[in-house]
DNA sequence: GTGCCATCTGTAGTGGCTACAGAAGCAAGA
DNA sequence: TCTTGCTTCTGTAGCCACTACAGATGGCAC
């Protein structure tokens, strides 16, 4: 266990340098011992912090709720009530989004069908897209 | 055809003062006549303008996509081909957006599903959140 | 000692707005 | 005419989650 400096630990793990150091400044990630020199080293645990950071933000958790999970213990900890009360908030927010999407899509979809592509008047893109309809969640 | 001042156009549209301005500053929106102290005085195509540019944001267009459309004519122009292409990019980007969602909907949903929520070691949601599974698009 | 890469801190940039400070326009009332 | 009070003006800074750079050290091989 000699520990990583900060740029075998960016290597292993896929994030920037400079990434790490701003997880650092945030509290996101806990400070690593330094060497005489004032270098960082880290520990196996900061490569589980961070994938597991990195892992959670790529599924479209916010920082706040990243931090949370971290708080409650962190990726060794057992697992909680308050873990899953997260996910399952955060797969809400993740069902929202593709609801909304989903009438996007069917909107411009059907748009687009109806549009020849000449140059005719009232195309049918330009006239939904000044329709103000309202946009409700 | 009085013409309307900022505020006025802002409540007509729903877009803050600040933002129209911006707009008018990233070359979104034409800029307005003045009066004599200065005041902009916005025409009825502005409103147009306006609906559009926030409706297109709505419907997730970029930034660039909605300057691109308006720059063939704006709304008031006929409808060509390239703004059924913008529109076709960027319906296809939705799809996209709905796969990934897609797979982090199903992942979560199963993934919470096996968690019990007591305090037991290897909880599957820590668990997958800390296996670092490949993003594809 | 020298060369050279890795790392350090601190600051500034990104985008798409949003918010504020301080000055000035402008209409209505005293 | 002067004041009050709202609206608008310009310019600058803040937000978030990073990312990028500048200039100074660390630390190892030769």
């Amino acid at each position: 266990m000699a520990g990583l400096m900060i740029g075998e630990l960016a290597r292993r793990t896929g994030v920037h340098i400079e990434t790490i150091r701003y997880f650092e400044k945030v509290g996101m990630l806990l400070k690593p011992d330094r060497t005489g020199g004032g270098r960082r080293v880290y520990a196996e645990s900061h490569v589980r912090a961070l994938n597991f950071i990195k892992r959670a933000r790529e599924l479209g958790f916010s920082p706040d709720e990243v931090r949370a999970i971290l708080s409650l213990g962190g990726p060794q900890a057992a697992c909680c009530d308050e873990v899953r009360q997260i996910a399952i908030h955060h797969l809400d927010q993740v069902r929202r989004k593709m609801l909304a999407l989903a009438r996007i899509e069917s909107l411009l979809t059907s748009t687009v069908e109806h549009c020849s592509g000449d140059h005719v008047p009232d195309c049918p893109i330009i006239e939904m897209m000044e329709s103000a309809a309202p946009q409700r969640a």
